[in-house]
DNA sequence: GACCTGCTGCGGAGTG
C-alpha cells in the first residue's frame, strides 16, 4: 500500500487541499514506518524538505485523540520555532478537530489555563518550560502529560552533545516515568554525523534497540566562490565590502560574519554604500543582542518579501529552522567553526525545490582562508564532525537533584538516588557518586535533611526560586539600549560604553546620551558615524579533522578552481612557508620550526587537544603559548635538541591529573565558567568535569602517540 | 576578535 493510503481520511483531505503533487521521499518512508510500528524514529533530511509533516502526518493519522489527555508533545529549542510550527500544525489539526496549545514563556496564559481545564490534543513546549512545570507544578505534569502517545523533538542536533541536551534527555526520562504507557519518540534533524552509526542519537532517545534512523541524502547542487581580501581584525577591508555590496544589490541574501560586532559593521557599512548609490535600504542585522521585536520584524520582512530584495547580516540566530522564506544566496565572512554550521548556513539558500544554492566565502587572513577551504572540502565529502558526549554530566545532575527535590514535598535518600540511577541521562554516574554529591549539597545548605527526607535548603532556595533556575546555560548581564522609549537591543558594559560614544546596533548608528548604571539602561539618539560594538564571548572549538585537512591542503599541490586569484596566491604563500618541512603524512607529521631564540610547533589538531597539550606541557615545566587560530605553540627553547630531551618524558602517565586539575581550579576558578551548575560540586567532581568537558585527555594521548616532529630544512 | 538557547508567580494597573 502506498504511504498516502495509509493516512487517515482527514489527513488525506488535507494533502489534497494543499494540492501537493506527491509526498517527499522522507515523508513516504516515515509514514510507512511510523504507522506500522511503535519504534522511535530519527528523521534526517535537509532544511525545508517537509520533515515536520513527515512526523505529523502519520502521528495524526494513528493517534486516537478521542481519549482524554494530551496525546502528542512537541519539543523545540526555540520559541520562534514553536510559533512557526504552531501555525503549520494548527492548520493540519483543523482537519481533525484536534486542539493545539503553545506552552512557553511568552505564550498566552489563558490558553494554558484552558488546557489545564481540559487536557487534550497537542502541546508545543520548550525544555525549560517543561522543567518549570516539573519544579513548580509537578501535579500538572501528571495531569497533562501522563497519557502521551508520541513525543516529537525538533532540531535534535541542536541538543546533541550539549548540557542542554542532557537536561532534555533527563526530562524525557522523568516524563516517561509518569506515563501509563511507553510513548514513542520521533526526532527531527538536519545535520548529524554518522561516524558512530548514530549511536549518540539513539542513546538520546533512551532505547537504542528500538530507535531507527530514516535518512534522505538528496544532495543539493551547490556552487562556492571564494574571495580573498586581506584585512585587519579591527575593520573589514573596503574592497571586500564593495564586492559584497554587489552581491546584495539585487538579491535576497544572508551574510554570516561570525561575530555580533562584525554583523553590525557589515549591516551599517553595506547600507551606507547602498544609500550612496541609491540602492535599496533593506539592510538588517539579526543576532542575540538585537531587540526581540526588532528581530521579529526582520524575520517578518524577509518572509513577506516576495519581490523586494534584502540583506540580513546575522549570527547563528538564523541558522536553525525559523521560517524566513526564500533566500537566493548566502555569504560567509571568514571560516565557520564547524562543518555542521556550514551545512545549516548553506541550507538557508535556494530553499525552493530544484533551485541550486550559492555560497560566497570571503576570507580576511590566510589561516581563515585555509580553514574555510578545509571546511568546504569536507562539506563536499559529506563529512560532519562527531558530537562529543559528556558521559559524566555531574553538573546537570546537581540541577536535576534540586529539581526533583523541589518538585517533591520531601524525598528520602533511597528514593532520590533511585530517581537518578533509573535515569538514562546519568547512566554512567554511580550510585556512590550521586550520594556523595547529595551529601555535598547538604553540606553547603542546598539541601536539608528533615527526619528521613530531603528538602531544599536555605542556600538552595535562593537559586531554585529564581527564574534563572530553569536553564542549564549562563546568561551574561547586559545594559538595555533604547531611544526615546523605543527598544533597540542590548550591550555589555565595556570601556567603549561612555556618554558621547557612537556605536552601531540593530544596523543603525547611535550616540550614547545617558547611561543609568542602577537600572542598567543606555539611552541613545541617532547619529551619522560610529564604531562597531564590542561583545565578549568564547571561540567555539574546532574539530581535529578540520585542522588535519588544513595541513593536507598545505601538503598538496592541487590548484583549487573555487579560489579567486588572490586566494590562489594566499595558498601559494602558505604552501611556500611550509615547504621547508618534508611532511609525508597529514595524520602524524607536524612541523617544528627552529629559527631565532624560540621553537614554533604547528599541531594541526582540534582545540580541545591543543588546550590539553598546552596544559600538560606547562605541568611538565615546558613554558608555551598557544595561538589557537593557527594551531600554533610557541615554545621557550632555542635548540630543538634541548626541547626533545624534555619532551620525550611528556606522557599522560607522568601527570597526576587529579592533583593538577584541582590545583588549576584553585588557582584559576574561571576555567569552570562553562558550567553554570558545576560550581556547586565537590572539587574532585569539578576536576572530573574539566577532564571530560574542557580537556580531551584521550584525544591528546592518541595525538602524542602518533606525533612525528618534522624539522625545517 | 570569538554563537546561541529560556523564564514562575504574584500583585497591581488598565481594559472590555
Amino acid at each position: 500500500m502506498t504511504a498516502f493510503n495509509l493516512l487517515s481520511e482527514p489527513i488525506r483531505k488535507y494533502i489534497r487541499d494543499q494540492k501537493w503533487e506527491s509526498l517527499r521521499p522522507i515523508q513516504e518512508a516515515a509514514i510507512q514506518r511510523i504507522i506500522a510500528t511503535d519504534n522511535n524514529y530519527v528523521l534526517i533530511s535537509r532544511t525545508a524538505s517537509g520533515k515536520t509533516e513527515a512526523a505529523f502526518l502519520p502521528i495524526l493519522s494513528k493517534v486516537n485523540f478521542k481519549e482524554q489527555g494530551v496525546k502528542v508533545l512537541y519539543i523545540s529549542p526555540l520559541i520562534a520555532l514553536i510559533n512557526d510550527q504552531f501555525t503549520r500544525v494548527e492548520k493540519l489539526c483543523a482537519y481533525l478537530d484536534v486542539p493545539v496549545t503553545k506552552w512557553h514563556g511568552e505564550a498566552s496564559k489563558g490558553a494554558k489555563d484552558r488546557l489545564i481545564k481540559a487536557p487534550e490534543g497537542i502541546v508545543l513546549i520548550t525544555p525549560e518550560s517543561l522543567e518549570a512545570m516539573f519544579v513548580n507544578k509537578p501535579y500538572n505534569i501528571h495531569h497533562l502529560f501522563s497519557t502521551l502517545d508520541y513525543v516529537v523533538i525538533d532540531e535534535i542536533h541542536s541538543f546533541l552533545g550539549s548540557d542542554r541536551g542532557i537536561h532534555l534527555q533527563s526530562l524525557l526520562q522523568r516524563l516517561q516515568k509518569v506515563n501509563k504507557n511507553t510513548f514513542s519518540t520521533v526526532a527531527l534533524s538536519a545535520t548529524v554525523s554518522d561516524e558512530h552509526k548514530y549511536a549518540e542519537l539513539k542513546d538520546f532517545l533512551g532505547d537504542p534497540a528500538k530507535t531507527k534512523v530514516i535518512r534522505d541524502i538528496d544532495p543539493k547542487p551547490i556552487t562556492a566562490v571564494f574571495k580573498y581580501f586581506e584585512g585587519s581584525v579591527e575593520e573589514l577591508p573596503l574592497d571586500l565590502l564593495k564586492d559584497l555590496y554587489i552581491r546584495t544589490r539585487d538579491r535576497k541574501i544572508l551574510v554570516f560574519p561570525n561575530a555580533r560586532g562584525r554583523v553590525e559593521e557589515v549591516a551599517v557599512k553595506l547600507k551606507k554604500l547602498s544609500e550612496k548609490v541609491g540602492g535599496h535600504t533593506n539592510y538588517f542585522s539579526h543576532h542575540s543582542s538585537v531587540d526581540k521585536e526588532v528581530r521579529e520584524y526582520v524575520e517578518f520582512f524577509a518572509k513577506k518579501s516576495t519581490h523586494e530584495n534584502f540583506c540580513i547580516s546575522c549570527t547563528s540566530t538564523l541558522e536553525l529552522g525559523i521560517d524566513i522564506g526564500n533566500v537566493d544566496e548566502v555569504a560567509q565572512i571568514d571560516a565557520t567553526h564547524s562543518i555542521a554550521s556550514l551545512i545549516q548556513r548553506v541550507g538557508r539558500s535556494g530553499r525552493r525545490e530544484g533551485k541550486s544554492s550559492s555560497l560566497f566565502l570571503y576570507a580576511t587572513n590566510q589561516w581563515s582562508l585555509l580553514q574555510s577551504a578545509a571546511c568546504w572540502l569536507l562539506f563536499k565529502e559529506h563529512y560532519i564532525e562527531p558530537v562529543s558526549i559528556n558521559s559524566k554530566p555531574y553538573d546537570v545532575l546537581v540541577h536535576q537533584l534540586l529539581s526533583i527535590v523541589k518538585g517533591s514535598s520531601g524525598i528520602t535518600l533511597s528514593k532520590l538516588s533511585e530517581e537518578i540511577s533509573g535515569n538514562a541521562a546519568f547512566k554512567n554516574i554511580t550510585v556512590e557518586e550521586t550520594i556523595e554529591i547529595i551529601a555535598h549539597l547538604t553540606a553547603i545548605d542546598f539541601l536539608e535533611k528533615l527526619g528521613q527526607e530531603y528538602i531544599i535548603g536555605i542556600e538552595g532556595e535562593k537559586v531554585v526560586n529564581t527564574k534563572d533556575f530553569y536553564t542549564l546555560f549562563h546568561t551574561p548581564v547586559f545594559f538595555r539600549v533604547s531611544s526615546q522609549g523605543v527598544k533597540i537591543g542590548e550591550l555589555p558594559l565595556s570601556p567603549q560604553i561612555r556618554t558621547d560614544e557612537n556605536i552601531y546596533l540593530s544596523a543603525r548608528i547611535w550616540k550614547i546620551t545617558d547611561i543609568d548604571y542602577e537600572s542598567k539602561k543606555i539611552e541613545v539618539m541617532a547619529a551619522k558615524d560610529g564604531n562597531k560594538p564590542r561583545f565578549f564571548g568564547d571561540a567555539a572549538d574546532i574539530a581535529p579533522k578540520i585542522r588535519e585537512t588544513m595541513l593536507e591542503i598545505l601538503m598538496s599541490v592541487e590548484q583549487y578552481d573555487f579560489l579567486d586569484e588572490a586566494g590562489q596566491e594566499a595558498v601559494r604563500q602558505m604552501r611556500k612557508k611550509f615547504s621547508v618541512y618534508d611532511l609525508k603524512s597529514h595524520q602524524t607529521d607536524r612541523p617544528l620550526f627552529s629559527g631565532n631564540d624560540k621553537l614554533t610547533f604547528y599541531s594541526f589538531t582540534g582545540s580541545r587537544v591543543n588546550r590539553t597539550l598546552s596544559f600538560i606541557l606547562k605541568r611538565m615545566g615546558i613554558k608555551n603559548e598557544l595561538f589557537e587560530n593557527e594551531s600554533e605553540f610557541e615554545l621557550e627553547f632555542s635548540q630543538k635538541s634541548d626541547f626533545m630531551s624534555v619532551f620525550k618524558d611528556v606522557n599522560l602517565n607522568n601527570v597526576n591529573f587529579d592533583h593538577a586539575l584541582a590545583e588549576l581550579i584553585e588557582t584559576s576558578p574561571e576555567v569552570l565558567s562553562f558550567s553554570k551548575w558545576g560550581i556547586y560540586l565537590p572539587v574532585s567532581f569539578q576536576a572530573q568535569l574539566l577532564r571530560h568537558r574542557y580537556f580531551d585527555f584521550e584525544g591528546c594521548n592518541v595525538f602524542l602517540q602518533n606525533l612525528n616532529f618534522v624539522e625545517n630544512q
